[in-house]
DNA sequence: GTCTATAGCCAGATAGAC
DNA sequence: GTCTATCTGGCTATAGAC
């Protein structure tokens, strides 16, 4: 440990994430890490023996963010309808600072199925377990329309992540500026909450 | 043109089809392609000059598959809430039959951007014009609660493709077979409809 | 810890026989 | 039209100097 320095660890992860998340794993090139980082390719390895680590580490870090966050808003002590509120407003703001998150996620597992069962170990998976049967209570008590507790989750999830694993397709198809989408994102934050409120409430 | 095969070529854009939709562009190797269509990588040069190429054939059919079918219900002449009804269902059932299409699509775009202005020319590419001037009208005469056209589009769209694009997320999350998946998805045909109309109905 | 140079492999593409 | 054999380039990974 001559140097010993943090930061070039540190430096490589951040530019293997810009990497990874624009390319995906099998898109992704060591050289363009090293570019990236200011570094050449032989660091890469000395820090992390291959890109299967390296990945690793990335794709690990990807669920880091995001899940933690998730379980946190489902197992709050919240009534239902805040909570649907509280999940658009912070997932939507949580993902608007990650935007390539649920697109390079959503593809590894889909080009290599097993990757869910080898990163969504037990313990870091997310776990709608607590929300569900708030829901269910809810249905049965009569304060909610009738509805199947997880096509409610699944429609509160699509609602506010497909905007973001289609944004390239629906700013071409729309003509929105980058920055026009922004807005139309924020917006949501709104309207989500609104939209699911009003299709469940008696 | 001695033994003129028009199967061959069929063959092996089917094999294509099947790898590209899988592992994506990066991911596809021309060898797996050739064993699949039960020939040699000699031979898909012979029929498709290169790999970029072949995948644009697969990429062009995959739109093909998919972008008539939506304009022609977002086009067609029925009442809102009817409309909602029909392209839940149809676009479900259409997307049952090919369940690889949303997140191929949708990797590639976003690991390419520049391929949505190139596939998604003028003439081929969805348009909702007439639904969202029908919805814009809905709202006006007070038939519908007030709603941003935009937002409700890309409502109807997420509840729709989400579940397939993030299926086997959602699979392992919840632990369901895939023929446990299968009706899941099936009774969104009823649910998505139900949950659009009530969320906008006063 | 960081670099240059290079080994070794793999995948896309071509040559040429049948 | 289809095959086998081979070339070529690019990319991951390592050796070894500083």
């Amino acid at each position: 440990m001559v140097k010993s320095d943090i930061g070039t660890e540190k430096v490589i992860l951040e530019a293997a994430k810009r990497v990874f998340h624009e390319r995906g794993l099998a898109g992704a090139r060591m050289q363009q890490i090293a570019d990236e980082a200011g570094i050449n390719k032989a660091l890469l390895h000395y820090y992390f023996r291959n890109k299967e680590q390296l990945f690793k580490a990335v794709f690990t870090d990807a669920f880091a963010q995001v899940i933690p966050q998730i379980n946190e808003i489902f197992d709050a002590d919240q009534p239902l309808l805040d909570k649907i509120r509280t999940f658009a407003v912070r997932y939507t703001t949580l993902l608007m600072e990650n935007h390539y998150l649920p697109g390079f996620i959503i593809q590894e597992i889909n080009n290599n199925p097993n990757f869910a069962a080898e990163y969504l170990t037990p313990e870091r998976r997310p776990n709608p377990q607590k929300l569900l049967s708030q829901i269910r209570e809810e249905v049965e008590a009569g304060r909610i329309r009738p509805v199947e507790p997880l096509q409610l989750v699944v429609n509160l999830l699509g609602l506010c992540l497909f905007p973001f694993i289609a944004a390239e397709m629906i700013r071409h198809v729309t003509g929105m500026s980058k920055a026009q989408y922004q807005r139309f994102l924020a917006e949501r934050q709104k309207h989500i909450p609104e939209f699911v409120i009003n299709a469940i409430t008696p």
